[in-house]
DNA sequence: GATGACCTGTGA
DNA sequence: TCACAGGTCATC
């Protein structure tokens, strides 16, 4: 499921793979995945003839700069400024592929017929080569020139500070606060559990309640299990998962994990170490 | 701040 | 056949 480390998986596949090629068209078969008012033709006119220039991310979202249009052969550009932001969201069930590769997925993507009509939105590069959004379940979306601070702070570069300011002034759980992408933006739901897991900390608990010491270890956990995970290759990489069924134990003291819904998703934890 | 809708593949 | 998963947005 993709969460801000499958998206960063993403932004490095493109930032490897896509730079400075030159695209020729763009195929948007589903205008329905097409948001805040872009259109397919829209987005055919923006597009060709630019290049990505850089892969960024700010929480789950993928943001894709192009340059200027350029005269073939001069120097000159034909229009002002840079080009327009692409951005891309993974919904539940997207991912990004490069001439094939997707992020790990070291194997060469097979497409067959079924994945190719959930190809939702695909940029064809000039040398042949193409950088395609595959979603099965239709959730993510594509946009041009995003309000990115309609995002919060990116949860790879939260501090601990930042984190104090944001549970000092919600009264709502933490769960609900980590997910909540106004304010740290990346958190999806398995990391949020296995955060709070690893924190020892209740999901239901409002965020106000946290004294200093929990805020710190919130903090340091929070950095913590986002550089393990990624480095182990993502957010269903964790301690938590395997017990993250109905009926499930524990890993750390064996109790009866709680399954319930909080902020308004299905939450695992552990009710013996979690406080 | 909480709830349901959106969409569709998966697994019981 | 149906509940469920996931992230986000509109609405209560």
């Amino acid at each position: 499921m993709p969460e801000i480390l499958e998206v960063e998986a993403a932004r490095h596949v493109v930032e490897d793979h896509a730079l400075g090629r030159s695209i020729a068209g763009v195929d948007a078969p589903d205008a329905w995945y097409l948001k805040r008012g872009l259109t397919p033709a829209a987005v055919r006119s923006a597009l060709p003839e630019r290049r990505f220039v850089a892969a960024r991310r700010r929480g789950k979202l993928l943001l894709l700069d192009t340059d200027r249009r350029r005269r073939a052969g001069t120097r000159a550009p034909t229009d002002a400024g840079l080009g327009p932001t692409l951005a891309l969201h993974l919904g539940m069930s997207g991912r990004v592929v490069v001439d094939g590769t997707a992020a790990g997925d070291p194997l060469v993507y097979a497409s067959n017929r079924a994945e190719t009509t959930w190809h939702r939105f695909t940029v064809h590069f000039a040398d042949g080569g193409a950088l395609i959004l595959s979603d099965p379940r239709r959730l993510g979306a594509v946009e041009l020139d995003p309000d990115e601070d309609r995002l919060g702070i990116d949860a790879l570069a939260v501090t601990t500070p930042d984190l104090r300011a944001l549970l000092a002034r919600r009264r709502g759980p933490i769960k609900a606060v980590l997910l909540d992408q106004h304010g740290i933006a990346g958190l999806g739901n398995l990391l949020v559990d296995e955060i709070l897991w690893r924190a020892s900390l209740d999901p239901n608990r409002p965020a106000i309640s946290l004294d200093p010491p929990e805020q710190g270890r919130l903090g340091r956990v929070l950095r913590t299990t986002l550089g393990v995970l990624g480095r182990r290759g993502g957010s269903h990489t964790g301690d938590l998962m395997v017990a993250r069924v109905p009926g499930g134990h524990c890993p750390r003291d064996g109790a009866p994990l709680r399954r319930e819904t909080v902020g308004g998703r299905t939450t695992y934890w552990c009710p013996a170490h979690q406080r």
